[in-house]
DNA sequence: CTGAAAGCGCTTACAG
DNA sequence: CTGAAAGCGCTTACAG
């Protein structure tokens, strides 16, 4: 059962394959009647045209790339769903792929969207991430690419962010208002910039209360799960007893951090209060619920999409792109996890 | 920067495009010396094969489709992981699409992976989805198509499953064991065949223990979502004083029902006992931490890729395929929203 | 308004 | 061992 070609809808109406085409992309130049004919037969016999084909002829596939760092992640699950859905209302599908937050992976899976010549791609780094020369190249070859979440500021493309330093900063603060005298902060891994920004923004927000700003208070770790939030909960307790308010860079560690607490009968938020980040779902189930700072995933993978998409046309008019830096706005949502 | 060819290869090196291309597949009746020679050349080029033209040539892209219900789904992510580093080890790509349990959507979107050409599809249907037409007519074609978890029990391709009957079963075993004389169920919606499953393996488990199945302790609803769990938590309140137990369809709708319990000063398990299903991350993390049945989303979506591709093989040697049906082993995790 | 022809970049059956 | 040629199915510049 081959499927239909142009040829044979040709061959049927005694008519070329050129005309058919035309007919079917609904040329001004072709006869109401011939057009007519053709797409009713078309119609009938199913006519769908052959990707491939298309594909090499116009050097476009109408599918692009995105590579992510984790897909089991409810904030980067919500950026997928993002992408998909304004993906499909534009003609385009996606092909997702996983970094596992590796470098190596990284690099080797923007080499093999490469070479299934995705029309775009979107890309989260990798942790292990601190070169960006993979990222250029594809940028020389005039591929369009959109950053979003963890980006590199080195890198001249699009992205799509939110302010982190911000953010983080407002996360402390309200720690800070809420009474708390010693914060901690779990920072998670070194490099990628969003862990240095929200680090920042803590840091700043202590200085500019005049509190004083300790390094031991700072627990940097590689795996951001809920075992390590388990296990710097027990550190806290062990190593600083005086601290009465964490600032904690994702949600999950914080869940970790309260299931741990819980745990050892420490009272949250009256003995240690506890702010988070991103709103994961499970934030508002848990009890205390997690106070924590909304970051809109689905919104920025509409956002990363849109942006590519108005590269990929700018592209095909042959016009300059100017890289653009897209911020999303965040939100305190305060629970019961700090003091009110 | 036009990108390098076979072509420009075999001009620069003088020899036919013929002879480039099969130096570089490694075929036997090319010199060792012009291979070596075209080898290095592609090498320092760095030449990387059109993979329009070689999809058209060969007629497979090596790029799969997926559709699944909903993205932002601890289980479904779980799966799509699965698929898709299952199908990175193979050479393939997968483009992910959801249906939002929508059976309109689904068939729109497999009509759009078929019109893409990819070689096979997996698909977990939508709640929404009653008639399989639009899957039969793609297995017609001859495009192999495997499904998991949210199967129809009437067409005749491969599936990956777990026994929900047995596993409901145990489940609604365990609250009997553990001393419930009144069980109700959050059932869920009413076509998928898992529902009805799960439905089937509750009904069975109290009739071989002798208790009446009552059906107005089935609650029936579409949307599986934290909401209705705090929903139906409330209804059994006033509606049926006199339960002490439930079964819950999925995770997300009892941990729904446990923190409108815990807000209502029920006490959970002694009053009413509740088993999940699924065991997503959060099922561990609230309070208290739910029993449930443990459910293999990593391995369901590996084992679906690989018979995908076991059955991509097959068609590519023109070997008959025969459906095969893949269970997958399930267990109850005990926690504490049931007695011990 | 219609169509013959070229070409996208590859693969492969065939001839030498 | 090498290469000319056909062909995958489409699109589009060009001629009539």
């Amino acid at each position: 059962m081959k499927p239909i070609t142009l040829k044979d809808i040709s061959e049927k109406l005694g008519i070329s394959v050129t005309t058919v085409s035309k007919a079917l992309k609904g040329y001004p130049d072709v006869s109401k009647k011939t057009r007519a004919l053709v797409k009713e037969l078309a119609e009938t016999l199913n006519y769908k045209p052959n990707a491939f084909a298309v594909n090499l002829r116009t050097e476009e596939s109408k599918t692009i790339g995105l590579i992510i760092p984790e897909i089991v992640h409810h904030f980067f699950s919500s950026v997928i769903k993002g992408i998909i859905s304004q993906a499909e209302k534009k003609g385009y599908l996606v092909i997702i792929l996983q970094s596992n937050e590796s470098y190596d992976l990284e690099k080797k899976q923007l080499d093999l969207l490469v070479s299934k010549r995705v029309d775009g791609i979107l890309i989260s780094l990798a942790n292990g991430t601190a070169d960006f020369k993979h990222i250029t190249d594809i940028m020389d070859q005039g591929k369009p690419i959109v950053m979003f979440d963890k980006i590199a500021k080195i890198v001249k493309c699009s992205k799509v962010i939110i302010d982190d330093r911000k953010a983080a900063y407002t996360a402390t603060q309200h720690l800070i208002d809420t009474g708390c005298k010693r914060i901690a902060h779990f920072r998670g891994p070194l490099l990628p910039q969003n862990s240095i920004d929200r680090f920042l923004g803590y840091k700043k927000a202590l200085e500019d209360n005049g509190m004083t700003y300790d390094p031991s208070l700072v627990y940097i770790f590689d795996d951001m799960t809920f075992e390590v939030g388990e296990m710097f909960a027990r550190k806290i307790l062990s190593e600083h007893t005086d601290v009465d308010g964490i600032f904690v860079n994702t949600d999950l560690v914080a869940i970790g951090a309260i299931t741990e607490f819980n745990r050892q009968g420490v009272n949250i938020p009256k003995d240690i209060s506890i702010v988070g980040f991103s709103n994961w779902f499970m934030s508002s189930a848990i009890t205390p619920s997690l106070t924590t700072i909304n970051q809109p995933g689905f919104e920025m993978g509409k956002m990363a999409f849109k942006q590519l998409y108005r590269e990929l046309k700018a592209k095909k008019k042959k016009k300059q792109i100017t890289p653009k830096i897209i911020e999303l706005e965040t939100n305190l949502v305060q629970r019961n996890s700090t003091r009110s």
